[in-house]
DNA sequence: AGCACGCCGACT
DNA sequence: GTCGGCGTGCTC
């Protein structure tokens, strides 16, 4: 017997199945979709056995044995397997990766070099007697002294030590100890009349115990309970009135919550034409994809929550997905009200554990329903009723790293696989969606309506370049600042948003006009006034605020560009009694500080809730009344074909948080670009005309989702390489591909420098290619057997969520 | 000769 | 990705 696996190793030839023997122990119980380890090379790697065959190919003195079996229940189930084909060809990654993501990474091997002495009798120098501390094995890190690593080597040439390698699971399963207390209460008499009048601590545990017979109980509660020792409990345990197990517990990030339990709200008859059409196919047993489109707060979850009610009465499990879940408990606990412990929950937030936890579960089948952040996705279930994308216009659907995944792909792939219905729910759905629903490939499902005919917030456009001609300088015009103050009266609350976190977004000398860039990347230093220092928002580098200037050494800089911290300050100086949370991915890099601000601003602790993008979603307090866009300009003027698009979804976003409950709501949107369309549209809560104004501008420049797109990437720390590998590249493609292809660039990307690597892309837009996977998949052979050696990294993003 | 370093090929 | 093998070229 052999089987095919498929080793943790991401390098190009290696990305294909070995056939490794499977040795008779193994035989009965090994299955495709375990995992093993096995020897490959000189050392031992994890793999996954994606096949299981009776004859091979590979010579006799090249076979070698699985060298262990470590799941007994495999851990990919056939249809993951399949997936990853299909991901595989889909995204052009590797194999191994494709495998990895479906996995949560407590699954995820972590590799140990173990060091052992083989000839105890030999003499060890000095700095390796330290080394090893008198054990006879250690781990060796990648971080010791060259001199030692050298040493090393030869001692393990002359076989005086060997180097292994281990393979760890990154966490295990969590067992906690339990007191098991004997069942029989003459026998546990027996022991009470036995122990010593001295040991007065033992006799009462045992005399507690009598009246807990058979119980299992935690032992740390026995503990806290009893107000008794560890060493009291080692001695009861001794004389046998109770014996000490392990048992496995799942970790529970919920713990501390209780949840109320909510009933089902009556529909209005949009939601309720909404939620039969998804029954109809649902009954059908259709794979179809409905794309709904619901205003903001016109009651989409209450579709999904109706939907996979449904779909639970036949047992049968539901996904659903939503954008970054850490920032919206709101909607957690809203399913989490409905289904109770159904519902497990996979975000970001989670450690290793809990994530490892909430998939064992969801696998076992305990839970029913997942509520998770992309990669919940990829939920182990075996039966799915439904699966549901809310806000699936979110640009965080899409991986940004290898394998290239959208969410939404692999959605309707597994409805497919599942024959069951994909809900892709929005206000605002991407114009890719909303096109295909058009044109029947979706089914088109509208909620125009809230469901108490709340109206939908007014929404004035404030012009700043107006407000400037007046002597207005500050980052308030007045009829924000009126607005503001007339809510802080009131005694109502408002939301201010702006995408840009810090305080000033770059520090310029007056004297010479420079500015302060990251030593690593092509990109202004943001500063930070909490730590008085700078900091690039793409690498992380922080130094010092300098001074004087860098270059003239003029002692003239200045801080311009406003960040959340500068607004922070400036509402202080214009609005002293206001209270101002700040929430941006500064303020909440800690565990649990999203939930702890919403919490604050939920309960009436703040007036202000000031935040970057994170606070657009989701939202929702009843005395809101105000929203404010300080600059509605940021996202607009980005070299992206999507950059209106964009504009129009943060805008409309942020406005359905004003008066979603029964006072009225404003929102002041200021910007230096009033009459653009994205604006003007968003102003009027029109999706339908900001759809077909964009699309005429997608038809004209032949961009998605008129076209597909596919960006190449090209980095290296020197320029000049760069550009002639980058050129090499498009060259490569403009032979390759057939004329109506049009191969854009290479150019340089927009930040043309990041980490010290500087970055090249060019972008193939095209109708129709069927040659293009054979053409990438060769480019990227001469990439991985020529230009890798050369320091050149190239990426491949088929659909990219931005080209920037 | 002894070794550091870089390149190449193999990995079931 | 990571190892060993091998050639080159430097140093004692």
């Amino acid at each position: 017997m052999f089987a095919e696996v498929i080793v943790d190793v991401a390098a190009y030839p290696i990305d294909r199945p070995f056939d490794y023997s499977v040795p008779e122990m193994f035989q009965t119980i090994i299955e495709s979709g375990s995992r093993v380890k096995v020897p490959f090379g000189n050392r031992q790697v994890l793999g996954f056995v994606t096949a299981l065959k009776s004859d091979t190919d590979v010579p006799l003195d090249k076979q070698k044995p699985i060298g262990e079996l470590l799941d007994i229940e495999p851990v990919l189930t056939e249809e993951m397997l399949a997936m990853t084909k299909w991901l595989k060809r889909h995204t052009l990654c590797y194999e191994i990766d494709a495998l990895q993501v479906m996995l949560p990474s407590a699954l995820r091997a972590k590799y140990e070099k173990i060091l052992r002495i083989v000839d105890s009798n030999a003499e060890l120098p000095q700095s390796v007697q330290a080394l090893f501390q008198g054990k006879d094995s250690v781990e060796l890190k990648a971080d010791e002294s060259k001199e030692l690593l050298s040493t090393i080597k030869k001692l393990i040439k002359d076989q005086i030590l060997v180097l292994e390698t281990a393979i760890k699971q990154k966490t295990a399963v969590k067992k906690v100890r339990m007191v098991q207390i004997e069942a029989d209460v003459n026998r546990l008499k027996e022991i009470h009349e036995n122990v010593s009048n001295q040991a007065k601590k033992q006799k009462d545990v045992i005399k507690w115990m009598i009246d807990h017979a058979g119980e299992r109980i935690i032992l740390a509660d026995v503990i806290k309970n009893l107000q008794t020792s560890n060493a009291v409990l080692q001695g009861v345990l001794e004389k046998g009135a109770a014996t000490l197990e392990l048992e496995e517990v799942y970790r529970d990030p919920y713990a501390d919550r209780t949840i109320d339990v909510s009933k089902k709200h009556s529909l209005t008859d949009e939601q309720h034409l909404a939620l039969s059409e998804i029954i109809h196919s649902y009954d059908q047993h259709e794979a179809a994809t409905f794309l709904l489109h619901g205003i903001t707060g016109s009651g989409k979850t209450e579709v999904y929550l109706q939907a996979i009610e449904r779909s639970l009465k036949d047992q049968k499990e539901a996904i659903v997905l939503v954008p970054e879940i850490s920032l919206t408990p709101q909607m957690t606990n809203r399913f989490k009200e409905r289904f109770g412990s159904l519902v497990a929950v996979l975000h970001s937030g989670l450690s290793t554990g809990e994530k490892y936890d909430e998939w064992r579960k969801i696998k076992r089948g305990e839970v029913k329903v997942v509520v998770g952040a992309r990669s919940a996705i990829f939920a182990p279930f075996q039966n799915i009723g439904l699966i549901i994308l809310d806000e699936e216009h979110e640009g965080t659907y899409k991986q940004d790293d290898s394998p290239r995944y959208h969410a939404r792909d692999v959605a309707i792939w597994r409805s497919e696989y599942h024959h069951c219905p994909v809900i892709l729910g929005s206000a605002t759905p991407s114009l890719e969606s909303y096109a295909r629903a058009k044109k029947g490939n979706y089914s088109l499902l509208t909620l125009s309506k809230r469901p108490r005919e709340q109206a939908l917030p007014e929404v004035s456009v404030i012009d700043m370049r107006e407000q400037l001609k007046n002597g207005n300088r500050s980052m308030f015009s007045l009829e924000l600042a009126d607005a503001i103050r007339l809510r802080l009266e009131k005694g109502e609350q408002m939301v201010l948003f702006l995408n840009r976190r810090g305080h000033s977004s770059f520090v310029l000398c007056r004297d010479c006009g420079t500015v302060v860039e990251c030593p690593n990347c092509d990109i202004s230093m943001t500063y930070h006034r909490h730590q008085e220092r700078i900091k690039c928002h793409y690498c992380g580098e922080e130094s010092q605020v300098p001074n004087s200037c860098p270059q003239c050494s003029s002692e003239h800089i200045r801080f311009f560009g406003t960040g959340t911290q500068k607004v922070e300050e400036e509402i202080a100086r214009f609005f002293p009694t206001a209270r101002v949370l700040r929430m941006d991915v500064d303020t909440t890099r800690k565990k649990g500080s999203h939930e702890h601000i919403l919490k604050q601003f939920g309960d009436g602790k703040a007036d202000i809730l000031l935040g970057t993008q994170m606070i657009a979603k989701g939202l929702d307090f009843p005395n809101i009344t105000l929203v404010g866009v300080l600059s509605a300009d940021t996202t607009l003027h980005l070299a992206d074909f999507r950059a209106a698009e964009k504009t129009f979804q943060l805008l409309t976003q942020v406005s359905g948080r004003a008066g979603r409950h029964d006072k009225k709501g404003e929102v002041v949107v200021q910007t230096y670009t009033p009459d653009h369309y994205a604006i003007q549209f968003a102003k009027y809560h029109d999706f339908i005309s900001f759809y077909n104004q964009e699309m005429m501008n997608r038809k004209q420049f032949a961009y998605p989702p008129f076209t597909f797109v596919v960006l190449i990437q090209i980095t290296h720390e020197d320029v000049l390489m760069t550009a002639e590998y980058a050129h090499k590249a498009a060259n490569w493609l403009r032979e390759n591909l057939s004329n109506t292809a049009e191969i854009i660039g290479p150019t340089a990307s927009s930040i043309s420098r990041v980490q010290n690597r500087y970055r090249y892309q060019c972008l193939i837009k095209y109708k129709k290619e069927p040659m293009l996977p054979d053409v990438l998949q060769q480019l990227i052979r001469i990439y991985r057997t020529d230009w890798l050696k050369k320091g050149i990294l190239m990426s491949i993003d088929l659909n990219p969520s931005s080209i920037m």
